[in-house]
DNA sequence: CTGAAAGCGCTTACAG
DNA sequence: CTGAAAGCGCTTACAG
């Protein structure tokens, strides 16, 4: 009935027990705990083992275990975009260094419009790294109905909702700042797209970042609904970047700076000025937030802010794998250190209105 | 006051069986196949699990089901280092565009030295994607052993185990050539470092483009015994791109130009010249491979070799997923079409000697 | 040191 | 449409 080529069955403990003479405890202890059985025993049944090929079966032993010895970051974005942005990278980067370290693996979980609640329900995972996530999601409930331990990154810190954050609305603060102070009047703001499977998102550290704007902006009277300060969102992808700056161009209405929050945003919309003739920062002024590394390379330098993506990630999984061991004590809102990084992406505007 | 709703036990399909009336299987089907059972008891069953939260163990689910859901991709470096790559971000990319689609995640297995053969025989995967592997590499027995489906990217391809690659030697072959005919005789190499688990690979990628690079060289008299040709080692960052351009400058004895097999390298030393006051490609010259999207907008554009990096992931997922549902039938050695990308990182050497 | 046996929580072929 | 029962392959508390 089954095809079966060579190996007909798969082995199993059995088999090893049953060949060895020894028992399936035996065989288990062979593999898991040779202390409790005596050498003689390990060495005969690792030979059997060895012999016919046989490891313990992942599937079974995790069963057994009750655990899956994986993590799971649920991408905020679609994954092509999820890719396309180096500071989402980095924070996936700082999530695999932790997992490494408990000997985890990482699984990363594409949040298909649709099926994002049921990938989160049934994905072979101990827990649960989010990013972007607010508590009044319907996804929250998902993850807390499967009773795994999550933590969310650059989501609104909730009770029963770990998290690990920058201080989102000073950063906007201090950059919104620097921009009015170096003269500029007129603006766009390039802000973030929602994460990908909510639609009805209303908290969210884009709003914090708004706030921050809105704050630095009031000194100056400004807010969002005065002429010259328009706000825009796309993907943080180079080429959505590229497609704000040809709209602001074509717009025929050009602020003298876009403020983004977003460096590959940013460097989108410097490439694309570059390539239509306007230079940066005479022309026309650019400023980014996360400090990827490209920032530093592009030409000119960005201006930005420097999140700890990496360590975001660190702390995250490091409170994840604390929650799952249920030793988890500490704070479960982690507010980590940013920086303004000044650059030559920010320049006087020609002329102030 | 159910004590033991609380988190004493956990809600199981028993229960929900028990509470409603119905048998395990109508649960299962109330889940799996509402079609096998009627409306009424669908929705009785739905009810009950609503109320107390119960949801299928996907542990438990899987181990039924024999399957993991899930598709591994063994990090050809270490965490840290493989995330800095714009290219193994790509490659990473198609593989999961491919894990979404078929409703599958993605579990990154980090490489971890000593502990990657039981990383890879313990992972909870259905198959297995890896980078730059040869048959003769120990870990190649590991998953054999496993008896899971693979597929090597940028390997070597050998029988029985499918590749996905493209012809790196004809690659190198034509960049090489195009340096030499701008004019290029004094020339440094530097090669990409070993797959960090495996201590002695003789067969690579990187073998077949130093091929390439020496038929290259041929007919114009040159081997890498020339003074002149120099070749180096690095892993694929930024930092270590810039470390060996110190290297050549502290040498005293700079070339004219650096032919790297790494966009991320080459751009890391690019940075490490001009910091240092050399201008490219006046200076010395500097080409690339793989055409990462920095290396389009890094001044002066990178020369390079273009490779279909998210495409290599997809074509690679593609086969794994075949093959796990075991329709593979097709080709099992794919080789892409790579071009080679002419722009101003390559330039006239000063002098030819 | 050793082994019998009770789980771990589902799915599904089969019989009614 | 429905349910009893046989797996799926391990781990480990417990008794000898």
């Amino acid at each position: 009935m089954d095809e079966k080529n060579e190996q007909k069955k798969r082995i199993t403990i059995n088999d090893i027990a049953r060949i060895s003479g020894y028992s399936k405890t035996a065989v288990s202890f062979a593999f898991n705990d040779p202390s409790r059985i005596s050498v003689k025993a390990c060495q005969t049944i690792r030979k059997v083992a060895e012999d016919l090929g046989y490891y313990p079966d992942p599937l079974a032993r995790n069963f057994s275990l009750q655990r899956h010895g994986s993590i799971g970051f649920l991408l905020p974005q679609d994954i092509h975009y999820s890719f396309q942005n180096p500071y989402i990278m980095q924070v996936v980067e700082g999530i695999g260094s932790v997992c490494q370290k408990y000997g985890n693996t990482l699984t990363l979980i594409p949040p298909l419009n649709e099926s994002v609640v049921d990938a989160v329900r049934s994905a072979a995972v101990d827990g649960l790294i989010t990013q972007g996530m607010g508590v009044e999601m319907e996804i929250v409930d998902s993850i807390r109905k499967r009773k795994i331990p999550f933590v969310t990154i650059d989501g609104i810190p909730s009770p029963d909702m770990p998290s690990v954050n920058i201080d989102d609305r000073q950063a906007a603060f201090e950059i919104m700042d620097l921009v009015l102070a170096t003269g500029h009047r007129s603006i766009a703001i390039v802000g973030l797209s929602k994460v990908s499977y909510e639609k009805n998102t209303t908290d969210s550290i884009q709003n914090k970042r708004l706030e921050g704007y809105l704050a630095a902006m009031e000194p100056y009277g400004l807010d969002f609904s005065c002429s010259g300060i328009d706000t825009y969102t796309c993907e943080c992808t180079i080429d959505e970047g590229r497609q704000i700056a040809r709209l602001l161009i074509g717009s025929g209405n050009l602020p003298t700076c876009v403020v983004t929050m977003s460096d590959i945003v940013a460097i989108g919309c410097m490439l694309e000025f570059s390539d239509q003739g306007l230079r940066i920062p005479q022309d026309i002024s650019v400023v980014g937030f996360d400090n990827i590394q490209e920032a530093s390379f592009i030409i000119p330098a960005l201006t930005t802010i420097d999140q700890p993506a990496s360590e975001k990630g660190r702390r995250a999984a490091e409170m994840l794998f604390s929650m799952i061991k249920g030793t988890y004590a500490a704070e479960k809102h982690l507010f980590i250190p940013y920086r303004l990084v000044k650059r030559e992406s920010l320049g006087v505007p020609k002329e102030t209105p």
